[in-house]
DNA sequence: AATGAATGAGAATTCATTCAT
DNA sequence: AATGAATGAATTCTCATTCAT
């Protein structure tokens, strides 16, 4: 028998690649021979395991999306009064893992392709609206349903704007700045 | 007899086409047979007024950050006190032609693809900083040198943020909205 | 304990596989991850039994045309006069089994595959040349030998023929149809 | 100005290289760079004048066929009785240019190719059709309709059975042996 | 005896660039 | 000044074969 649950091995193997590819060389001069050989792997196994390149990327997108998710929700879990609440979202999108250079630009050159790529723009809106209900939904408890509704598009902007942004810092990615800057936002918006 | 003074022209004519097919197919779909098509013109017109497909796209992603630096400054220079210049700097932001799908598909697209291109990279950086400190020099009119950092670093993540996420709306960007975000930030930055 | 005497048992389905993939999916498109799976086996086992896809596709073409000899010489065997002979090789070439649109299009791809491989060719032109001489053996009973190689010639011509136009009537092989020309032709042949 | 009005030049060649490629390698090992190698040409002119290597094989096919079509068609047009034009139908099948083992390859290589890729199974069923239609026609004119049936039928797949058989003859397609053949068997069928 | 994970050579296709006209 | 035919390097995908288990 040859070795077996190779299969969720792999599939993480050549999805880390595939964001490393992207950071080094970004997602335009990507191949499936950079990946596959940053990832020590043949480019066969590519297809064998995702079917095709597109495949392998919405699946880097998708877990970069849920690792991005998660990291918000397991903060968010622990948090009590609502004020915590979206003091926990800002925390999550700015916690160590997802502000990591790797991290971001992948995110970043998502983004851009999502536009013209029907799967990936799924992906991307789902992740978008998330972030929006759930900040919508916590400053409801503390503003009325026109403030909420603003607060909350602003935070949303605010949170991605400081990624972007922050993708270009020559020194990296501040997160700390970051959130300095996202709590100032949330103080004012709260009286 | 040879037309003369074809040059001018023929520029735009390619830099508008690019835009275009940057906004229907992605910049990654976009090839000079697209845009050449799109332009009603042969291929070989593009390296011969650009020297190649690279440079073209630069020159397109240069006159889109011109484009927006003039819509601002124009603005500026209108303003009188300390706050219309920041109210100024974002109406240049969201002003219609800067909003328009068209235009923002290209700035995405031009930031991802600045991460890995040099010469992308360096036009991002100028117009990053560009905005930063234009927002920082009024600012400080208003706050402490501390407060101005944040609130300039703030509004300029914002202003970013609100593009990135209209691209994404399905019924195109509201500029209306994306303003009055920005302004209710600026009222509360200024208390 | 390792199962003993599986090699005919795999080998003729490897076999049966290959012809029904042929069937299904013609020869260009047959690989041996569809043969396998059509058998129900790993693709190791075709290197295991036959060495590699190309051993096995000449085995099956081997196979086909065994087949094919021996229906005809069974029914030969049981035959009398000269012209029953003949009469019996026409009737093995259209008995029912030969007659299958799965035998019919592996015969057809092979007969096209052999005229660029050696080992398909040498077993088309051993199947190829004892129709013939079956065919003139018989018909020297029955006429001068001048007239018994033109009658063998056209006899065997006519039958490939009705094989491959039968293979390509919507309503399958008809060998009733195909029997009934032959036998009008050879009544003819003999006065 | 480019060089204009190259396009049938580039197809003719091209079509000419795919024949030549199939008989030398057969359809299975026909790839663009040996089309194009023995076209004299680059691999990218394909896709430029095809649209891809399926279009050109089909093109192929389709050249051959319509050749045949009139080698047959202007042979039938100078013949002046029911009996000289089936006679014009078999000279034509068996002239010169249709005979070369060139045609001859590739016409068996499409017969067994159309089994399974639907673009030419379409032509061959024309193609097929024709011949028999035309038979019938004249065979009408000499025979009761259900004698007429089974003598076209019978005439098509001599003349069929005769390429196939023809394409496997050590010393080339002897066409004057295949015509006598099948002017044997038309005097038989007109008694 | 049998598996199927892994390989990598080979295929078709795409596309920026060149250049004769 | 402008064309677009032609090139060929680069990319993705397929698939027969190998081999550790």
């Amino acid at each position: 028998m040859p070795k077996v649950g190779m299969e969720p091995v792999r599939r993480a193997q050549l999805i880390d690649a595939t964001c490393e590819s992207i950071f080094r060389f970004g997602l335009a001069d990507t191949t499936i021979n950079k990946i596959s050989g940053l990832a020590g792997v043949s480019t066969g196994i590519i297809s064998h395991y995702f079917g095709g390149k597109n495949e392998l990327v919405e699946a880097t997108m998708r877990k970069i999306l849920i690792d991005l998710g998660e990291a918000v929700s397991s903060r968010v879990r622990q948090a009590k009064t609502p004020r915590q609440k979206i003091w926990a979202i800002i925390e999550g999108n700015f916690s160590h893992h997802q502000t990591s250079l790797r991290f971001v630009t992948s995110w970043l050159a998502f983004w851009s392709q999502a536009m013209h790529v029907p799967s990936l723009a799924k992906l991307q809106n789902v992740n978008r609206r998330r972030l929006q209900s759930n900040l919508v939904f916590w400053y409801r408890r503390l503003l009325s349903p026109e403030e909420a509704k603003i607060a909350a598009d602003g935070m949303a902007a605010l949170i991605d704007g400081l990624w972007l942004r922050g993708a270009f810092e020559q020194q990296g990615f501040d997160s700390q700045k970051a959130k300095a800057i996202a709590f100032d936002y949330l103080n004012r918006q709260l009286v």
